[in-house]
DNA sequence: TGTACATCAGTGAACGCGCGTTCACTGATGTAC
DNA sequence: TGTACATCAGTGAACGCGCGTTCACTGATGTAC
């Protein structure tokens, strides 16, 4: 399949139209993205942009959609780089591995989390799955690590609340696909488990990022890592 | 010292003023309140708010500062109700709390806690102590539940990471203050553990209210639930 | 109690700005014969 | 290889809108004597 010139020149500008759009959110808040600045900035009209996007909603939507593939990439290279290391490393350093992303993509990761954008509203059939692949290698981790018995799912969550059963049974069937070999309903506790695990990274995360942590504690780092260990601790990994 | 109805009439048009804007907010997120739409609304010119508020981020900040005084009377009048329960009610009530404040308030929940607002920066030396303040009665619960010895700080926590405790001190001692009896060093693995057991929390709450967990477990208020009775098991309250 | 004056709430017009989107157009790049 | 035509990128002007803030002003409310 040829790329003609044009083509080329063509994924060229789309791509920088998005590459400012975030350098701008970068500067100015997500809500603050505009065409016009856009156009001003990679100097053309503002009419020319109509050309690769539909519409300010339409790029908002690719930008997010863009975050997840990133998030989920730096996921899975990190666990690539894992493989091998015991498993209370490859733990943390997944956990790392997320942290570390958002800090370096503070907007990516608040268009993703973050509050919605006024007047914008997301095409839930298009990010939904975005996001659901974004997680695949935590997902990846928890599953093979589990069927090594390097973990184990703490009893406490043994049982899952039975108004939650069968959401987790049409949800993460899309993880199991893949790589599940065995009894399918102790996986769903296991999956059930990350996700809180996500929780509690995903409250360290956005209060360290919001800036809300560091007043408390002065060294989020620190006590990000503190409770990553707390955390493989209780997984009883060895 | 006489409040003249002048005097009184200002008042309340201050409170209309803060009363539509946080209305606005709620309809088109927290980036998009606007003066002039405020105005239009309370059937004034957009000068005559000027009276009032000295500029737009001045009205901002006090709704944010509202914001916090409302989260922690929330949180005051629910720990009130709950004296003389069992600890484990207590805690389980006032995570409740947390968690019912943020769902009934969504945008004060994101004013607080969310992106910040383009163009928009937070007077830290006003809004810090305003966040202090708030989860006042947070600390004072898991105080006087560890003086009457209900709750033991996990092994785990017990050695808060080197970098972290000369921060807790200088901040911590604002909780001090009031009804600390014995020894002080104890005191801050207890603080720590508040802010990890915060984390936690936010965490739940906040992809809750932004709508990340439901298409995962379905009902997120039963793994809240759930993840708080777990947190009390940790805790080992009795 | 009435009068003179100061204070304050609110107005309306204006300034200068930015926004998303549409439309008829020009001129360059590609394609079929 | 050259020509005729279709496709596409990009322009510039315009539409209708909204924004925060300033300024000189009117008229009502309070205050001192």
């Amino acid at each position: 399949m040829t790329v003609t010139r044009r083509e080329r020149l063509r994924n060229a500008v789309l791509q920088d139209i998005k590459t400012i759009a975030l350098r701008q959110m970068v500067e100015q808040g997500t809500a603050a993205v505009s065409l016009r600045a856009i156009a001003r900035e990679i100097a053309m009209s503002p009419a020319a942009l109509y050309r690769y996007y539909a519409s300010r909603d339409d790029l908002i939507t690719a930008l997010i959609l863009d975050s997840y593939t990133n998030l989920g990439q730096a996921l899975q290279t990190s666990y690539n780089l894992l493989l091998g290391e015991p498993p209370p490393a490859q733990i943390l350093g997944m956990t790392r591995a997320y942290r570390n992303w958002a800090l370096e993509h503070p907007i990516e990761y608040q268009l993703i989390f973050g509050n919605p954008i006024p007047g914008y509203s997301a095409p839930m059939e298009v990010t939904q799955p975005a996001a659901q692949r974004a997680f695949i290698p935590l997902a990846q981790l928890l599953l093979t690590l589990w069927q090594e018995k390097s973990i184990h799912v703490p009893e406490m969550y043994e049982h899952i609340p039975e108004t939650i059963q069968p959401h987790l049974e049409t949800w993460g069937s899309f993880f199991l696909i893949s790589s599940f070999t065995g009894d399918a309903c102790r996986f769903y506790p296991l999956l059930y488990l990350g996700v809180i695990l996500w929780t509690r990274l995903h409250g360290l995360v956005t209060l360290e990022l919001f800036h809300q942590l560091t007043p408390m504690v002065g060294d989020p780092a620190a006590m990000f890592e503190h409770e990553c260990r707390q955390m493989i601790y209780q997984l009883g990994i060895k």
